[in-house]
DNA sequence: AACGCGTGGTT
DNA sequence: TAACCAAGCGT
């Protein structure tokens, strides 16, 4: 039997009850897809139901500010998904007339939006005939043809897409490519697969040659760096300093505590003479009340190795990068999750 | 075209 | 515990 069928046959009895499925809103189907970008189901499910309901509609979301769509995608990781989600929907009002397109080269010509995710949005949103092919279709091709080739390069790219296409059931786009990805995301398991509950589990190739370990090969890891922040945590009166990370490096545009960045390990004495050299500041203005723990931040290329420095002013910092923020809203801005986990530990009271 | 970008669950 | 991994994309 077909594997597309064999597969959709699979998939309306087994798959998961999940919010984007109950919709053909392509507005909807467009955030489920980028949310599910290198992010897992049970992470991204209430991320989908708090995005939809603070914007509903791509209007919603074009006339928000970046600093909003931010502090919404706050815990999610990978946060030039969040700037682009609002470019392209600026792009949508503007080029579009707010009308989700539904040509495939309109899609995929939307920021954040790449081959894989156009072909979802298409096929599942339009019923258009586009293979998607993202790590479980790979993984599941990889396996069932015997692809020895890594997904992750260009000619693999190109023949796992291939394969994907001459496989792709054109009569119903949506539920083939959701299958497919079902059946990897459910049975056909990175470590571990559920062989006996596949419907291809007779035609697949690294069952029948116990390959199943090797399928499909994995690209090797790069090393890791590490990083030692020092945030400086400045209470001035009832308010804490922050600043905006810029362009090209983590946590683009989001908030974080003013930093003292090294590629080691600063002695307290040492960086309390940075820090009062690099503020310019005195010894005279200032109260160091603690400093925190060492925090362990681990990030897919970096280690980041982090302490907070609480310190009272008795004067106002000069730069005006710096913000002076109240206690009470500091929970409006946008913060990685390293930061959000001090605050949580110790919350911005000032000692009496 | 190889690399950087987050976070949290699983093993 | 540390490594691995997850509905990729932009540069």
């Amino acid at each position: 039997m077909k594997v597309s069928k064999l597969v959709g046959e699979w998939y309306d009895s087994e798959k998961r009850n999940l919010p984007w499925r109950k919709t053909s809103n392509p507005y909807k189907i467009w955030i489920s897809e980028v949310i599910l970008q290198q992010t897992r189901v049970q992470q991204g499910v209430d991320f989908y139901y708090r995005f939809i309901d603070t914007f509903p509609d791509v209007n919603n979301l074009a006339i928000s500010s970046l600093d909003n769509v931010l502090k919404l995608w706050q815990g999610l990781g990978y946060y030039a998904r969040a700037r682009n989600l609002h470019r392209a929907a600026k792009k949508i009002i503007d080029v579009h007339n707010g009308i989700f397109p539904s040509e495939y080269s309109d899609i995929k010509n939307l920021p954040g939006i790449g081959i894989y995710t156009a072909a979802a949005i298409a096929s599942i949103a339009f019923g258009k005939p586009y293979a998607a092919v993202d790590g479980n279709v790979a993984r599941v091709l990889s396996r069932l043809f015997g692809i020895e080739e890594r997904p992750d390069t260009i000619t693999g790219k190109k023949k796992y897409q291939d394969i994907a296409n001459d496989t792709l059931d054109k009569r119903n786009p949506g539920r083939h490519n959701q299958a497919m990805i079902e059946l990897g995301a459910l049975v056909c398991l990175p470590r571990n697969p559920l062989c006996q509950l596949c419907p291809l589990q007779n035609q697949c190739y690294a069952k029948k040659n116990n390959y199943i370990p090797l399928l499909p090969p994995k690209k090797p890891r790069t090393e890791t760096t590490d990083r030692y922040f020092y945030y400086v945590v400045f209470y001035y009166t009832s308010h804490i300093y922050l600043q905006q990370r810029s362009n090209r490096d983590i946590w683009e545009l989001l908030y974080e505590f003013p930093l003292i960045e090294s590629n080691q390990e600063i002695s307290k004495e040492e960086l309390l003479k940075i820090i009062i050299d690099e503020f310019k500041l005195r010894s005279t203005i200032l109260n160091v009340l603690k400093i925190s723990k060492r925090y362990k931040h681990q990030l897919t290329h970096q280690t980041i190795y982090a302490r907070f420095i609480k310190i009272k002013l008795y004067k106002k910092l000069d730069a005006k990068k710096f913000k002076l923020v109240p206690f009470a809203e500091i929970n409006s801005y946008a913060v990685p999750r390293l930061i959000d986990k001090y605050i949580h530990d110790e919350p911005l009271l000032l000692p009496s």
